[in-house]
DNA sequence: CTGATGCTTCGAGCGCTATCGAACTATGCT
DNA sequence: AGCATAGTTCGATAGCGCTCGAAGCATCAG
């Protein structure tokens, strides 16, 4: 048979088949809080021994996808760049739309769908209000899946705190709309995205939880963070 | 041990682990044309047999990432929906960053390299020509690695022949900034990309490759395509 | 130094899955 | 009808890679 000359495309299977595996698929989403994790933490999320998370992580660093900084006898894993937190987001969207099954509602993934972070931003039901109530106040627009800063909003920010100068200089989108797998509906990333929740924590209207991705608000700081950004407020909890 | 009340939270590793094979990710990549494909071309297209071909596309089939049509004695594959073009497309991108390494010139891609589909719409140096000259005419304003539609622009597309009423009913983005992987930098996507690529097909400016992602102008359809949109034309081909 | 903890390397076991030959069904062409 | 082409099913094979036990480094705390 005549072999044609094959194009150079990039091949997907590599980096495929490495979040392919299902205790490295497990590691990978749970570094998605964007905290950096240790080796036996990974074991223990991805339920498997030190031994083989170990080889995962390897092959994981290998295929570039992680990076890791040694401190003392740890060794602190992240996802390596915003590239890869945005491919596994839209994995988890879409395998959320396929597996649109189970709506389990225990304890945690009530949490979960309340606040959760998504990399470095929030998502949620809080993360949704927050994007609805920005939209309202026009300080973002929005165009059919995607979010831009106005005029408006950039002054609010600016009065808040925002050093736009700095912003800018990122290639990082200032606004980015993000889908929310529980709710369906946008949220807003980007480096404002983010830049709001390490506010909320700054400010510690909020805290992570130790084991998950959910986000805790305290009664108060909730209260303080909804009418800094004008978000309604919805039922209680 | 203590188990842990897992959340819920989607498994992406049964998505990525369909993608993660070899054969089944070369399927996928060659579906990016948007065309639909036979069984027997997605097995030549992937270098096994008609019946390993045949057991994959039944797992991609039953992973939910394509869709069939049978007619005949033909089954034409095709991408199940824009998310999963998307997915790949991320895929991809992140692959090219990664293996940036052999940056090969045979016939074939400097073909790709110059004009190529990327699922329906243009991409290559024709794509961010396009991109570019779009921007400079100020139909689309452009925010870091977001695109959206000024006035200007809805108005020249409208005398173009777009129907915006028929657009905005569709849920998907009329504008969107898409990262080529060989230019590294954005062309258009959305509706209004496949539009204008589309149109290129009608107006018999431009064919596709029949068995590659290329596309082939003509030497008046080239001309024609850049004074209808105004695009700076640069070297020869 | 000794013991404890974090992580890695080695090796053996073993299950999963991609692969293809061969045989089968289905459609179309003449 | 009769043959060619498109696609599938079955079964056997082979090999890759995940897994963990055991042993080995590295770091820290006394």
């Amino acid at each position: 048979m005549l072999k044609r000359n094959k194009p150079l495309q990039p091949d997907i299977s590599i980096v495929a088949n490495l979040i392919g595996e299902p205790a490295r698929a497990k590691m990978l989403t749970a570094l998605m809080t964007g905290k950096a994790l240790t080796a036996t933490e990974l074991a223990l999320e991805a339920d498997v021994t030190a031994q083989t998370a170990s080889s995962h992580l390897a092959k994981l660093l290998k295929g570039e996808l992680l990076v890791v900084r040694k401190q003392g006898r740890h060794k602190y894993f992240q996802l390596r760049s915003v590239d890869v937190a945005e491919l596994v987001e839209k994995m988890l969207n879409l395998s959320a739309s396929i597996q649109q099954n189970s709506i389990k509602t225990g304890p945690v993934d009530q949490a979960l769908r309340h606040a959760r972070v998504c990399y470095d931003h929030l998502a949620g039901e809080q993360g949704v209000a927050l994007f609805d109530a920005l939209l309202n106040h026009g300080f973002i627009a929005e165009e059919t899946n995607q979010a831009t800063l106005t005029d408006k909003g950039l002054l609010f920010f600016s009065e808040l705190g925002v050093d736009f100068k700095k912003v800018n200089q990122s290639k990082r989108p200032v606004c980015k709309a993000c889908l929310d797998w529980s709710e369906r509906r946008n949220h807003l990333a980007g480096q404002l995205g983010a830049w709001m929740l390490n506010y909320a924590f700054e400010k510690n209207w909020a805290k992570r939880d130790l084991t998950t991705r959910a986000v805790h608000f305290s009664t108060q700081g909730k209260t303080k963070f909804a009418s800094c950004f004008g978000i309604k407020q919805t039922r209680g909890n």
